[in-house]
DNA sequence: CGAGGAATTGAGAAACTTCAACCGTGGTGG
DNA sequence: CCACCACGGTTGAAGTTTCTCAATTCCTCG
């Protein structure tokens, strides 16, 4: 099965050959972590930079009284902390929503990759970049959306991302998470998530079976969401290039 | 009048003398833009990066619906768009809240001084860190606080980093920004933001005087929102105590 | 079969929005 | 110099969204 993440940055630009050959080489030492245990605790300085490369995991914020918010879904293909080298801590936390097959890549790797590798360079910064235009995109999505529709946009971003990088088959994928992390991602309540998700179940968007999602019309649910992936700056539109028409319905 | 930016990024790590004098000589040619036009558009690609050294800007996203959501505000010493560099073109607007006076570099002066000063080459990683850090600050502000807190958080934002550009006098700094564009950066209703503005005032926590904000006792302030300024990763706490040599005037 | 976690549903409360009216102020033109 | 206009702030009232609490069902796993 070949690497997720070379398989995204190819989806950024093409790499050559040897470019890929040293991303494979510097991913060969694996190990797995466990759901519900942390990969990165906020105030670590972790030495390496990690990738999943199989599984999900989540960035996430703990507050005071126990509430917690999730930043972000890290799938296949992503990085936990590339920028971190920088800083002097972590202030957030990477957890395990399921098991994890992880690379840890020691920072003077990544160093001599991106000094050395002007395309691997730029297909990491483009990470970096994309990551920060996702969590743009979800700062609208929880200050503008509605429940269902933040559901959805979710959804819809999700999909993209997983296609990108070949982890769906049809328009489905699967998301296994409860209700509760849901919420805590989408900043909504998991009684308020489960309505919103009967509510979209019933207007035909989406369907389940058990934990994997599917997407019947994915135009119609993008378009319910007013998604828009250029957010995600993939080199191949996902695949609907078309303007998009206009606003949703009830 | 130091220059904002200088002092902002001494507010990170320490500069050299030729640092400071490469950063003052690249912002010599300054321009000015007026309230309420944009700087940058979704969609540019822009040739410059744009450091503001005098005024206020707001990163916002545009929906299709109208309504808009903003991302960040800007304040004397940030960069509009130092990463957009590597990606295509603007996902989102700058737009100048009120005159703003503007340095643009070119990308090539950029990539000199990164190439051949390794300590501005950090303070300029540590910017677009800290940029990705408060929008992840933000997330949480809407997903889990309520209105008075998540714009009180926002005024304790707006404290330190402002303190950091030496831009407060005693708890006091200028915002000159209207309730709707208070709504807009929070995701609230204006009618909202101006009955929770009220509540703030009323609690004794925040008071205005035409259009600056006065915060009688900040702890108190910082404590109601759950504020930790380590997001904003400044290298003396935000605490005035700090021998920093102290030069300025209004 | 039983236990525990997750999903589902109902009901009442709280937070927030919308609409609409009104106030205050600063700027402009007569 | 004043009348008026426009815009932003303020307030009330009613409607909608979302939350909390609590009970119940469903599912998976041991």
């Amino acid at each position: 099965m070949p690497n997720a993440l070379v398989r995204k940055l190819e989806g950024y630009a093409p790499l050559e050959v040897s470019d890929r050959e040293r991303l494979l080489n510097v991913c060969e030492k694996t190990a797995v972590v466990e759901a519900d245990r942390y990969i990165t605790r906020a105030g670590d300085s972790p030495k390496d930079v990690v990738v999943i490369l199989e599984g999900l995991a989540v960035r996430s914020k703990l507050l005071r009284d126990g509430r917690r918010q999730i930043l972000a879904f890290l799938v296949a293909g992503d990085f936990c902390d590339l920028h971190v080298a920088v800083l002097d801590r972590m202030d957030h936390d990477i957890l395990a929503i399921m098991p994890c097959t992880v690379a840890r890549i020691s920072r003077n790797a990544v160093q001599e990759m991106t000094e050395t590798r002007p395309r691997l360079a730029k297909a990491l910064w483009w990470c970096t970049l994309v990551d920060e235009a996702t969590l743009r995109e979800w700062l609208v999505n929880l200050g503008q959306r509605d429940a269902e529709q933040r559901i959805a946009h979710l959804f819809c971003e999700l999909q993209t991302r997983l296609q990108a990088v070949e982890l769906t088959t049809d328009g489905s994928f699967g998301l296994p998470i409860t209700q509760d992390e849901l919420g805590d991602a989408m900043g909504l309540s998991a009684v308020h998530v489960n309505r919103s998700l009967k509510a979209l179940r019933d207007a035909g968007l989406v369907s389940f079976r058990g934990r994997t999602i599917h997407i019947p019309d994915i135009e119609r649910l993008q378009n319910f969401a007013d998604f828009d992936p250029s957010y995600l700056h993939l080199r191949h539109g996902p695949e609907a290039e078309s303007p998009v028409p206009l606003l949703r319905q009830a």
